[in-house]
RNA sequence: UCCGCGGUAGCUCAACGGUAGAGCGUCCGGCUGUUAACCGGAGGGUUGUAGGUUCGAAUCCUACCCGCGGAGCCA
């Protein structure tokens, strides 16, 4: 019977085929011990001499890493295995003889493993890092569309700016000039949610920004969910019920992968409501208490977010910034106009900003104002507009960046190794 | 763009003005329970590039290239 890895235990004394690749092999002369997985697990093969024709043990000794197989034999439980669990080998077909495979199972730079992206998704980390993104993804989305949310995707090509604040990537497009990459979906989400009241836009978003850090890809995912008639505290209790799911069901389901990355799962466990809602303000005060003093009107920079967010041990809002600070899209406190209705999420341990999001201008007057203060041409933006024209509601609507959300529930250093092919600034490979 | 660190064998690193080395990987040999197995042997280098100082440069100086970390900006 063909089965996957991990579901040797339940076939314990079962002949069984296993189809895969070798991670690694040892030897003791008469008796091979191979480490074979096939992307759910690792298990160990025993082939003993005596138990296999000498031209297949032969053949299992010149066995190179990664080499493609075929195996053969009974599933055996035996605490001496990793996993607890081995096969025994009657029979093994090599499917592809590997090249010396550049990998080794030892130390390697990031510089060295991100050139070989596309054969490093194959280490048991990785593996790990890979599922914990799927299930992160997996738990958003569920949340949402359990809380009728339809999904409902913007546009990768855009003919303008979302903020004109952010580099953008460009590229021509046949005879109406050129498109841009988009950098959000917020505006189309806008125009979603007018229509169908709540929904969400899942897909990647693009920075041509030159950043060089931990926490910045040109290329990342963001979940973006955005509803009608919702207002600033609404809003936040929605970010915080769906950060929960998604911790909760990553602890849930994924503890072992969570171990594999040696995660501390103590600090998970706290990620409970209700987070700390802090405004811009208190959070000046708790930076100057800190001996860190901001003066008003200055955006958080990392080390600002890295003092706040270290003071608790759950994720933390900072609601109400200048409006200097924020797009021309952000609703004005009605009892401070210099503040606008926005809330950060800023994850814990130093990761710092997970969500960005508020509440949205729907006064068309007041947009028109913005727009012409940005220095925005107007004619690009009369489909925005018109969402203010024709039963205009307050509305809010945030973004969930991927890579970051992974980076710290899976307690990552760099947001690189969150996503499958990493694009930065100077990786365009593989 | 700015600041800091770095580039030596396939990989991770040492040598810091006086003959360029180790571990791992690779190849050959040995071993019947290995856990990044172990033991013996072999092969492997234009020390990022170009110039300079010196009797002598991987090492000191200059320029450039590339990488990493951080800042700004943001998710």
């Amino acid at each position: 019977m063909r089965i996957r890895i991990e579901e040797a235990s339940a076939h314990a004394g079962a002949e069984v085929e296993i189809r895969g690749w070798l991670y690694h092999k040892r030897s003791s002369g008469s008796i091979h011990f191979l480490l074979v997985r096939d992307g759910s697990g690792v298990i160990q093969a025993v082939m003993a001499k005596q138990e296999v024709s000498p031209s297949l043990f032969a053949a299992a000794a010149d066995l190179t890493q990664e080499s493609s197989l075929l195996v053969r034999g009974t599933v055996r439980e035996d605490s001496r295995a990793p996993g607890g669990h081995e096969l025994t080998v009657r029979d093994l077909q090599v499917v592809g003889l590997a090249d010396p495979y550049p990998i080794t199972p030892k130390e390697h730079g990031v510089e060295f493993l991100m050139d070989h992206r596309h054969l490093w998704l194959r280490s048991r980390r990785q593996h790990a890092l890979m599922r914990i993104r799927a299930e992160v993804i997996r738990a958003a989305t569920e949340f949402l569309d359990r809380h009728g949310y339809l999904r409902m995707d913007a546009p990768i090509l855009t003919p303008a700016a979302v903020e004109g604040t952010t580099t953008l990537f460009e590229t021509p497009y046949f005879d109406l000039g050129n498109a841009f990459l988009t950098q959000s979906g917020q505006l189309y989400n806008e125009a979603a949610a007018s229509a169908f009241g709540r929904v969400y836009c899942f897909g990647p978003t693009f920075r041509a920004e030159k950043s060089k850090t931990r926490r910045h890809l040109t290329e990342f995912w963001m979940l973006e969910p955005e509803a009608a008639f919702m207002e600033l505290d609404e809003y936040m209790e929605v970010a915080e019920a769906m950060i929960c799911a998604v911790v909760g069901q990553v602890l849930d389901r994924r503890r072992l992968d969570l171990q594999e990355v040696e995660r501390n799962l103590a600090a998970l466990e706290a990620v409970q409501p209700p987070f700390p809602r802090l405004s811009y303000d208190e959070a000046l005060n708790r930076l100057h208490a800190a001996g860190k003093p901001l003066p008003w009107g200055e955006d958080l920079g990392g080390d600002e977010e890295t003092v706040i967010s270290s003071a608790f041990q759950r994720p933390v809002f900072v609601h109400r910034y200048p409006a200097k600070c924020k797009a021309f899209y952000m609703q004005p406190d009605r009892d401070r106009p210099d503040v606008v209705l926005s809330a950060d999420l800023l994850a814990p341990e130093g990761y710092g900003e997970i969500i960005g999001g508020g509440q949205r201008i729907h006064d068309l007057q007041l947009l028109q104002q913005r727009l012409r203060e940005h220095h925005l041409p107007e004619h690009v933006y009369q489909w925005y507009l018109d969402l203010r024209r024709y039963g205009s509601v307050p509305h809010c609507g945030f973004g969930l960046g991927i890579e970051r959300t992974v980076a710290w529930i899976a307690g990552i250093e760099h947001v690189r190794e969150a996503i499958p092919f990493p694009r930065l600034m100077n990786r365009l490979y593989p």
